[in-house]
DNA sequence: CCATATTGAATGAATGTTCAGCAAACTCTG
DNA sequence: CAGAGTTTGCTGAACATTCATTCAATATGG
């Protein structure tokens, strides 16, 4: 059995570059940026339940009572670690929308794509969604972040099957079809997260694409490499 | 806003009816369940990082050493626990599929159907199936149990698209439908668990339902109530 | 009474939080 | 520009709490 990809995007590794000052005495946000990161890579290497403060000032190469410092409790630094992420995932499914012209075909496939980009969906990021996923439903202060396809997202699928539905006339429920839509590249995040199977970010995004492809076939067609728009 | 149903099925109260013993002394396998029974309860109810050895004890009404003396340690029963909600869904889709005669698409749509049963997709056992999701990757021991929807179950819905396939000469690659299919059925047991939206045991099984009669128009088409074979 | 299931107080390990002190950078002053 | 003073980020040992585990004593059914 081979192990597969999904490549690691650098992580761990001086994250805190940039002008800032480093050693001794970073700025305030350089701090916080760093050991959110170290929060990540805990929850990624760990699980929820065995991260430990300890845990994220050593991985932050810090002291002890570093994190209670920057951010007050453990609770907060967990929230704010949650709201980064959320944050992140959310910008960068906005660029990909807005860099991907007036098509409304051309929209969805960006979405669906950048679902899969590396930057957003690699081990370290979905092991801690998952992680927080585990604890959502008992803490009503995550559960808000811990959907990163949140309401916006949401309305927007629900706009784009919209639109393709008038556009060529297809007979699904637009309503139905945007929570399937949703649901099948949580649940394609969900297998890569679990990572046994010969899953892969390639093979997740073609079974993603194939799904456009039956749906909206008046839209994409397939191409020499991937789909690709009528 | 209205929340929405995904109704409880009974838990919690007297399961360890039967002919059994109670009280003091009942026989060890009685206690066993009724301690995972309670594991459940507190895994969906405070989430994986929660739960605790007393926690336990007190939901199934013992004492505070009674989980070291039937498991061995927490470790142990959570294994345990696992290991039944592993066993109770894997019997009961192949119950479904076996129930379902010899008709490919029958088969097929019994599985889906079977996925969105109240004995297994509730919110106490969909909670419990996320906390376990959430510590799957940190931990080698929940790997192998943590994907309900094992490799036999992967393998069945691949020899059901290719069967479909075969039968009605469709356009699709089976293997990537097969996960596409499968990834589906998580995903939108993860939008239940979580519980925010407007999803319903119900919507979800329609949502899923409208997927096969989309990919499948050949064997399905869409009925007075729900969808039926052709 | 014997075997055994059950109890619950005691124990110790793990871990989040606090805080007095330290040291680096910045500022003021002569 | 040197040195004193001040601010502020940072440290790590001490503390308090939570929790899994142990086990001697107890209750129960046969």
């Amino acid at each position: 059995m081979k192990t597969i990809d999904l490549e690691d995007e650098p992580a761990e590794t001086e994250r805190r570059g940039g002008s800032e000052r480093r050693g001794r005495k970073a700025s305030k946000e350089v701090r916080r940026q760093q050991l959110i990161e170290a929060t990540i890579d805990s929850l990624a290497k760990r699980g929820y339940s065995e991260t430990t403060m300890a845990d994220v000032a050593d991985g932050a190469k810090l002291s002890r009572g570093i994190v209670n410092f920057h951010f007050e409790s453990k609770e907060k630094l967990l929230v704010a670690t949650l709201q980064y992420m959320y944050d992140e995932y959310s910008t960068h499914w906005r660029n990909a929308y807005d860099k991907a012209g007036d098509n409304t075909a051309d929209r969805l496939k960006a979405l669906v794509t950048a679902d899969f980009d590396r930057a957003v969906c690699n081990k370290r990021k979905l092991a801690a969604w998952c992680a927080f996923w585990g604890e959502a439903k008992s803490r009503p202060t995550y559960q808000a972040l811990s959907g990163a396809r949140d309401t916006d997202y949401q309305n927007l699928l629900f706009d784009l099957c919209l639109g393709l539905k008038a556009e060529a006339d297809y007979a699904f429920e637009p309503q139905a079809l945007a929570l399937t839509l949703s649901a099948l590249l949580e649940g394609l995040w969900l297998r890569l997260m679990m990572g046994l199977e010969d899953v892969s970010r390639e093979t997740a995004l073609q079974a993603a694409n194939e799904f456009l492809l039956t749906v909206f076939p008046r839209h994409y067609a397939r191409g020499s490499s991937g789909i690709q728009r009528l």
